[in-house]
RNA sequence: GCCACGGUAGCUCAGCUGGCAGAGCGUUGCCUUGGUAAGGCAAAGGUCGCGGGUUCAAAUCCCGCCCGUGGCUCCA
């Protein structure tokens, strides 16, 4: 809403020519004396607004001590006028607010008007006023959960349900601090995580002051590792059944199914101005994919159904201070998988399955099950009864889970688990998790079709298998910092290494060779670099250690001669002392082949030389 | 959003009881041609976050703002 406000000495106005727009009203010549003369713009959106609105002229009558207020409708303050039905109700209820403590004239919507005014001229005499829908960018869902009661309990492997309070945590560190961390929801560290120094040092990801915060700039090592980790989780995805689509990243904030299933998430939108409508942007691939199974044909033989998308992005305009690093963003990667199921039965059955599969998929990624603790979050209904599948799910990884469980369904889902990956710093964050959502099949309109021909309900499964990629990378990163903590040199999987053998001449006579060597292992879909500087070999060990690159390479004279390689393994290596193998390029080349079997593949994302790169930082 | 801390060379940081802008690393050049965690010498490199104020004089003191990190909050 727009607002001129005039301290006038008197204003004349007198209705002339009707538009199509007109209101009823007697075409008088009106005059008002010692006014507060108010011109306003109904915006779209501005019935939110009115109370502000009035709040605003009151107190500017107040400061003028006028006790005379003409309301006047005047388009010409804005572009983005409200519908003129829309803007005369609003007029009206401004009118009928302020009439409450003032005299109030209205003069007539939709008519042309001549009009005279005498402004008074003092420095408050003039005033403009721009009043703006505020973004409710807390949803009901967020309101919600502040008034959730939750039950904490231990599940342990052979099915006994213990209070939390009452569970012997010894020899459960991890559990026990994510535990706290669940329920205390309170730290005390003042550090910078590890990871965020790893990801700038090792040249993966640094933040872009330029871009809104929580939007990473990955740099080539970075962009590297995160496709990698993205090819494969889809393919695992893949493998699994799942189609693979690609939906929208923004929405129409309006449309009034997504905007009831706003209402249910717990996360706070990036709004965008579109020409005619506003959009949010995803936070999920669930719009896209529901209301592609809202269109489809589904019948009983197509179930279970799975779609699948890779979110890049994901968009949570999560609040400033709970940024962090990798671990938590605002714009984020996300695999997302949704798989439609006739009845809870099947809903379990797909459950346990990508149960399984997350277990699968974090252990290929380089994560064990003894790096995260296992959540299961649940409703008492839910839980009463189908008791014995929640309890088979803590004999998979056998370990004791926690359990957090509601009296009543707060949110869309009467089941989930969560794969939480406890850091350096104690805080936990949730990597793969699969929800039975109960709601969204009725709210999208999404049905198949049964053996007897007649329409039925699903369910539907949410599953991110992974969890986010930036998290993974956080994890990784956190983990190799907790390791090197232990004495146990840090690294990534070989797979993901972005250089998995580097190549050292031990003097320049040797360059030519060993580059002939790398271009051999690079043919073999080896990840191989050379360093070619203008260094000493010890300089050079040491960089490269740093670099935590796999396998290091030494050739001189005696390799060159023998046929061999000088090959420090990382893996095998301790801070004091070093494995140096003696192995030949085949040797070397099938090993590292081996370790990256059945998984993706890509070439080195940089100059092979050295001395060719630039230093990001 | 609130609280605390921070922003000085490409990076990490010192200088901050006001008085010439500093170090290490990195970069560039030269020497060195080497055998497994930093070889030597030299040089280049600055809007001290931005704006205002105090002062003969401000990186330093004061005010405002911006950005970052941590804590709170939050984390489907």
């Amino acid at each position: 809403m727009k607002i001129l406000l005039i301290h006038s000495d008197y204003i004349e106005y007198e209705p002339k020519e009707r538009t199509k727009f007109a209101e009823d009203c007697d075409v008088n010549r009106i005059r008002v004396d010692e006014c507060l003369v108010s011109f306003i713009s109904v915006e779209r959106g501005d019935s939110e607004v009115v109370d502000r609105a009035v709040e605003e002229i009151e107190d500017v009558a107040r400061k003028l001590n006028v006790d005379k207020i003409v309301v006047y409708p005047y388009a010409h303050l804005s572009s983005n006028l409200a519908d003129p039905d829309t803007a005369v109700l609003i007029l009206k209820e401004i009118e009928k607010k302020l009439k409450n403590n003032f005299y109030v004239q209205r003069a007539p919507f939709g008519w042309y008007k001549s009009f005279k005014i005498s402004c008074k001229g003092h420095p408050l005499s003039e005033l403009s006023r721009s009043i703006v829908v505020e973004e409710s960018d807390v949803t009901q869902a967020l309101k919600v959960e502040e008034e959730v009661v939750s039950y904490w309990f231990i599940l342990t492997p052979k099915g006994e349900l213990v209070d939390v309070d009452s569970f012997d945590f010894t020899g459960y560190e991890k559990l026990v601090k994510f535990v706290r961390y669940e329920m205390e929801k309170r730290r005390a560290v003042d550090r910078v995580p590890p990871h965020v120094e790893l990801m700038r040092r090792l040249e993966i990801a640094d933040y872009e002051p330029a871009s809104d915060s929580g939007h990473l700039r990955y740099y080539p090592k970075g962009r590297l590792i995160k496709s990698l980790l993205e090819e494969f989780v889809t393919l695992k995805c893949l493998e699994y059944g799942a189609m693979e689509v690609e939906t929208p990243i923004m929405y129409d904030r309006n449309h009034s199914t997504l905007r009831r299933y706003l209402e249910r998430f717990p996360a706070r939108q990036y709004i965008i101005k579109g020409d005619k409508r506003d959009f949010f942007l995803r936070f999920a691939a669930c719009f896209g994919q529901f209301l592609i199974a809202h269109d489809s044909v589904i019948t009983y033989k197509n179930l279970p159904l799975k779609i699948y998308e890779l979110t890049r992005y994901s968009f949570r305009k999560e609040q400033r201070g709970e940024l962090v690093g990798l671990r938590r963003l605002r714009a984020f990667t996300m695999p997302d998988m949704h798989t439609i199921v006739r009845d809870i039965e099947q809903a379990k059955q797909e459950f346990l399955n990508q149960f399984k599969l997350a277990v699968e998929v974090l252990s290929e990624i380089g994560l064990n099950p003894d790096d995260y603790e296992v959540a299961i979050r649940v409703t008492r209904e839910f839980y009463k009864e189908h008791r014995d599948f929640i309890h088979s799910l803590a004999r998979i990884l056998d370990k004791p889970i926690l359990i957090e469980m509601w009296d009543q369904r707060f949110f869309y889902f009467v089941l989930k688990f969560e794969f939480n990956f406890v850091d350096a710093l104690d805080k936990a964050s949730a990597l793969s998790t699969v929800q039975i959502d109960v709601e969204n099949a009725e709210r999208y309109d999404i049905s198949y079709v049964d053996e007897k021909g007649e329409k039925k309900r699903p369910l539907i499964l949410h599953c991110s298998l992974s969890g986010a990629i930036e998290r993974c990378m956080y994890a990784l990163l956190e983990k190799a910092y907790m390791q090197a903590e232990k004495g146990i040199l840090p690294m990534f999987p070989v797979w993901l290494s972005p250089t998995q053998v580097r190549i050292i001449p031990v003097s320049e006579r040797y360059l030519d060779r060993v580059i002939e060597v790398a271009e051999d292992l690079k043919g073999r879909k080896i990840r191989v670099d050379v360093d070619d500087r203008d260094e000493t070999l010890g300089k050079k060990v040491r960089d490269a250690s740093r670099e935590w690159i796999p396998y290091i390479a030494v050739m001189g004279e005696e390799e060159v001669k023998g046929g061999f390689l000088t090959v420090t393994v990382r893996a095998e290596s301790t801070l004091k002392q070093q494995k140096k193998v003696r192995m030949s390029l085949d040797e070397l080349a099938e090993r590292i082949v081996k370790e990256c079997e059945g998984k993706p593949f890509k070439p080195l994302p940089l100059p092979m030389l050295l001395s060719q790169r630039p230093s990001f930082r």
